[in-house]
DNA sequence: CTCCGACTGACAATTTCATGACAAACGCGC
DNA sequence: GCGCGTTTGTCATGAAATTGTCAGTCGGAG
């Protein structure tokens, strides 16, 4: 089943969502503070939280951060307060996957998980890490190593190399993966991908202008080779 | 050619949406109430129906039950105007594929129509992978080896292969592999199949000369001999 | 304000595709 | 078996589509 944690310091919320979650059968876990959330988001294994930005003791800020920095990639959706200035970006930047404003309307969060988790299940199954030739790469870190050497890689060409990864030996379209890695809300150019490709394989082939890993399938896509 | 219907009755936003799909190069028909819609529906063989849900005669909820109660699949992404309260758990329950609030940026919902047509087309017709004489093919991965080795085989070879393949046994005319390989809208000559069939042959046969896979039916077409 | 990553657009390089010509093979009637 | 019209095999070539690559812009984070 899949198991849902909420953390939300107000009772009367904490409980509409509970009930709610659990009549459309969810496990659903609860914490009333920041730092009891945290424990339980570590430890309980949930698929998906949802997270209130003011808590005590540690705010959902803060949650959301830690839990990012230790490798903990759980889809998280914050809640803001009504009035609450929240500057959405910088929400999203902290590694949330969605964000709502109190009062919000009980179907569209429902709408809004089942759409997290949906997404969430395509790239779950990415590896934790790679390793081929003399590289090394550990996605919880974000960290690349050649030859020991670190790798100055950016998140979105982490993401590009997880999802390719993720469905080894698959050739994947590149309208696949701006849905998969931008998502819908974004909308760059096919050219984009390109791009990403063009730098992971500077970065990461043996012999660049021949790649062996990173391969294209003209008029399909890319894939990755193990 | 993808063929799209949009049904809206805004005369702005029809005409808006009906120019920046054709510009996409989609195949646009569109309908200005439920009823009329329902019927191009019925009639028309979209691919994809943009569907609004406030609609004269026959709301947008009508037209997706109705259609999903005779058994039609087409993928429908529903519109819903600002402020409705729309339920989109009730939306999804009728059958909807994917939804979207006005106002809505275009580019997302041209990415979301993508999406949606991708996502339809999954299942096209044919195995999954091939196995015979020492040739082995996976279609996912673009792949076909020849005693272990790599064979360098174009997007359009593997499509028609793939198609004959489905139809095992069966006579396919070249008529009927532009239309399902190539598409209805482009037109290539007859000669052109043969083309493909000569390279896959080559390729494939143990003896290009006299093929025992790839088997032409003089008068008719070709059939693939598993 | 400055830097960096992300994105765009242009152009070049490459790959694939379609066409047409001609040769070869086929089917059929004699 | 022979001749003839039709269909298919084969190849070279140019067109078209796709991708590689780079420089420059934009916007947000520090």
């Amino acid at each position: 089943m899949t198991r849902v944690l909420v953390i939300e310091d107000e009772p009367a919320i904490l409980r509409g969502l509970a009930d709610n979650l659990k009549f459309e059968s969810y496990d659903v876990l609860t914490a009333g503070d920041g730092e009891s959330g945290y424990e339980l988001l570590r430890t309980g294994r949930p698929d998906l939280v949802i997270l209130d930005l003011m808590l005590p003791k540690m705010s959902g800020y803060d949650v959301c951060r830690k839990a990012r920095a230790t490798g903990i990639r759980t889809p998280i959706m914050m809640l803001t307060a009504r009035g609450e200035e929240m500057d959405r970006v910088a929400g999203l930047d902290l590694g949330a996957d969605d964000y709502l404003s109190k009062p919000f309307s009980l179907p569209e969060l429902l709408a809004r998980v089942r759409a997290l988790l949906r997404r969430s299940q395509v790239d779950a199954d990415g590896p934790d890490s790679l390793l081929f030739d003399d590289v090394a790469i550990e996605f919880a870190k974000y960290e690349a190593r050649r030859a020991g050497a670190l790798l100055d890689m950016t998140r979105k060409e982490f993401q590009v190399l997880r999802y390719l990864a993720a469905h080894s030996g698959k050739v994947v379209s590149r309208e696949e993966l701006l849905e998969n890695v931008w998502g819908m809300e974004k909308y760059p150019t096919t050219r984009t991908v390109d791009n990403h490709i063009l730098s992971l394989r500077t970065k990461l082939e043996r012999d660049p202008g021949h790649p062996r890993r990173l391969l294209t399938v003209h008029g399909v896509g890319y894939k990755w080779s193990a």
